[in-house]
DNA sequence: TTGAAAGCGCTAACAA
DNA sequence: TTGTTAGCGCTTTCAA
């Protein structure tokens, strides 16, 4: 299994040269005479030299790796993350932007806290160069630990103390607003709104900004029922609604799922969508498309902003970003046929 | 950014020991004395000593890494795989086989032939052990690349030369077999398939083994139309072998999106689900749930499928398999609505 | 059972 | 512009 290939200092002999001379042209370093360069680059050629990852980092100390971690709860946490299509957009803005910079994501599960001790310590062994963090918990302690031992840290989404570490995070308010404006504009008279735990940042800010974008429209009565981010809560949550509130004809969901599930009671209920009842998501994800009928639904630029936070990352290992920053980016309508 | 922290020399120094004693407990090496072992377990304790993964590696030539390698063609193809769950699950297997076994993926992308240089040549720094490959492309030729350059390979799906490289496949033949026997089963007279382009093993392994499911069961006169994976190819392939057969009750797609598409042609000409017309479908894909109605369809068990892959590569890794070995995997029917 | 010492392959002062 | 040299932090013979 030993890999073991040629070493500078077999290109160094081959080319009659020194060491530091093979390491200054496969740097790229200048002051190197061009006659000079031309024989180097022949003898790797020749020899087929790779430099050696380890060693190269052992000096340097960097590895040009960074972490993606996923953290949150639960044992079967891990599968349900990866299984979300959100998932995957995260690894590829993240793939999109490493790639062209010649760094790789390394992926990391943290779901309990012996886990998150186990992340922590791998990386104090110098393996990546800094973290992404997506967070699915309200209150993960991981970034302030990653932090703590001094491992640059960019997360998805922002933190309780949105100034002590960087990330990306989306204009939550503006996007509700986006929806209210066009239930709005398509002549809802009676608009209602299906929430999410308020203890989420970022479903609160979905329920401010919904509210005050129809009260700005002097729309002061918005019926409001919460539920829990799936598909089942989000009937039940129609069904709340149209049970106090039956004149209903526009509902605005926290995400795409609750909106399926609303869409799904609706009908059964005998309600056309959007005819009688429009309905608005959040997110753009997968069930938007296959949801019958697709939902219109604001949609969270993923890719962009995941590049956005390896970018963010890069900058801070480099050095050349310090202080902690946020990104913010702004949400469109996706109009399809629910709205 | 530098994050020096102590090293080993520190930990002996302060537990009275030499480099080599400390080395020996860090790594559970045996013959150290219980009360030395004491000792330095108390100095490390102190110093918040934590070996470096670079030094280390430098030396034992292993990384404790394997790259995870989607590799297929097209600019945008690293975007789509990754917003499909299938690469969810094969992440979800990945990670939670290695986990265990303190090793991380690292996450490759390999969309043209340059990019497979490149994922070769890094892979020749030493960067990981070994490569886990996904090929989304019929003829890759990156696992020859791989071997190669002798970095231990194992691959999702049966490649072209089946004995030259250790891979995990499913028994698509028996999954289509399982397919035929219950729409048999359920009573359909006249059934048919929609397959996919003959150049891939498994869209051919699907089909004969669903033709010699029914031909066991005397049904010689199968309808084939073929697609090409997608819905709108489903659908239209739908309308061809209706146009031919308009008496078909029965259909079995090559994969879901088929199956939705033909679900879709179907009820557009008021044809009931199963009633009218018996739906299967295959991969079990988040498409399968979302459908109207469900899909009936045969289940790739993927998250298994892609830990035994991990666990080969392991093997390979330690030595303690030479040989290229193969795994197979028995597919599952998932009964739903509509079939 | 423990320690001394020789590298692993590379970069980066510093000299020439 | 090039070479010499001293490590980076660790594992692993080999002796003691």
């Amino acid at each position: 299994m030993s890999r073991r290939g040629p070493t500078l200092e077999d290109v160094a002999r081959r080319a009659g040269v020194s060491r530091a001379t093979v390491s200054r042209v496969v740097n790229g370093v200048r002051n190197v005479a061009p006659d000079i360069q031309e024989l180097v680059r022949h003898a790797i050629e020749q020899t087929g030299y790779r430099p050696n990852r380890a060693a190269r980092s052992l000096v340097t100390q960097r590895t040009e790796t960074v972490a993606l971690i996923i953290s949150g709860a639960g044992d079967t946490f891990g599968s349900r993350v990866f299984a979300d299509p959100f998932f995957g957009r995260v690894v590829s803005g993240v793939v999109g932007y490493l790639r062209s910079h010649a760094m790789h994501p390394v992926l990391l599960v943290a779901e309990s806290d012996a886990a998150r001790e186990q992340v922590v310590d791998y990386l104090s062994q110098g393996t990546a160069d800094g973290a992404l963090v997506v967070s699915v918990q309200v209150a993960d302690p991981l970034p302030a630990m990653l932090t703590a031992a001094r491992i640059p840290v960019v997360l998805f989404a922002r933190p309780e103390h949105p100034h002590t570490v960087s990330h990306v995070d989306l204009a939550h308010a503006e996007g509700a607003r986006l929806a209210a404006e066009h239930l709005l504009a398509r002549g809802c008279r009676r608009i209602a709104t299906i929430s999410a735990p308020q203890s989420i940042p970022a479903a609160r800010d979905r329920l401010d900004g919904f509210r005050a974008a129809l009260a700005s429209a002097g729309v002061a009565d918005v019926p409001v029922a919460e539920g829990t981010f799936t598909v089942d809560s989000g009937a039940a949550a129609m069904a709340e609604l149209l049970r106090d509130h039956p004149d209903v004809d526009g509902v605005f969901a926290a995400n795409d799922l609750m909106a399926q599930g609303a869409c799904q009671f609706l009908r059964e209920q005998g309600k056309r969508i959007p005819k009688d009842v429009a309905v608005v998501g959040f997110d753009d994800s997968s069930v938007a498309v296959t949801c019958r009928p697709p939902l219109t639904t604001v949609r969270q630029p993923v890719e962009k902003m995941a590049a956005a936070m390896a970018r963010l990352l890069s900058e801070h290992i480099q050095g050349t970003r310090t202080r902690p920053a946020s990104v913010l980016f702004d949400a469109e309508l996706d109009v399809r046929e629910s709205a």
